[in-house]
DNA sequence: CTCTGATCATTA
DNA sequence: TAATGATCAGAG
């Protein structure tokens, strides 16, 4: 629907000019149809704002905005802009870990510059009537980007040495690894604590709502 | 199946 | 009620 932004400051406009409006007016303008709820459609306010954004990069493991090195994310926030959910980044790798650095991580690559669009999004709220928020365009500074190459490097060790499945939730300060799959019983290639080929769940690094709480607050203060 | 977009729903 | 584990839809 739109043409992928020029630049960073095209992309902010947009993110603008739809700040304030409700979901169903903005589909409305871009004659979509939204779902009656979220409950199988999880994915659809994402996609809505990718299309009138202009992201272009569909379902391929890449930034939405591959000229400007951007990663777009919904963030659904309560009356007090606090996030609802915790924030997905990208599925962990599991097998040939063998030389990966933080630096070439897909965690690291996706988080260098992120833009934030926090949705209004309590569940007594009707999906068409929530309100979207002031987007904000996010990098790590210093002390953050130490938070998380030191989960990622505490997960990833893990996961090498076959300890996969011990992995909680609750692991890590900012990032998580938590399942990324259709079900439970999905099933992808890992290492098994002997080292042997295992499968398991597939999973995926999340940020932790406290972590998103506090660059909410960053940006908007407490 | 993998990866994207995430939220749901049960547990602790 | 927050957090963890489970799940849903679409593109490729």
């Amino acid at each position: 629907m739109s043409h992928p932004p020029k630049n960073t400051a095209e992309l902010l406009e947009r993110c603008y000019l739809i700040a304030g409006l409700t979901l169903g007016q903005v589909a409305e303008q871009y004659q979509l149809q939204l779902p009656a709820n979220l409950q199988r459609e999880k994915g659809s306010v994402g996609q809505l704002l990718e299309l009138v954004l202009g992201a272009s990069s569909g379902s391929k493991a890449q930034p939405d905005f591959p000229h400007l090195g951007i990663e777009l994310k919904t963030i659904p926030v309560d009356r007090h802009g606090k996030p609802l959910e915790s924030t997905y980044v990208c599925v962990a790798p599991l097998t040939d870990l063998a030389g990966l650095s933080w630096q070439e991580s897909w965690v690291c690559r996706k988080l260098s510059a992120v833009l934030f669009v926090p949705v209004l999004a309590e569940r007594s709220i009707p999906l068409a009537q929530r309100q979207i928020g002031t987007a904000f365009l996010w990098k790590p500074d210093t002390e953050q980007q130490a938070l998380l190459q030191q989960d990622w490097e505490e997960l990833m060790e893990l996961i090498v040495l076959g300890g996969i499945d011990q992995i909680k939730g609750a692991h890590g300060k900012v990032l998580q690894l938590r399942p990324k799959a259709a079900n439970s019983k999905a099933l992808t290639s890992a290492v098994g604590a002997e080292g042997q080929p295992i499968q398991t769940l597939p999973r995926g690094f999340y940020l932790k709502a406290s972590f998103t709480a506090a660059l909410l607050a960053q940006q908007f203060g407490t």
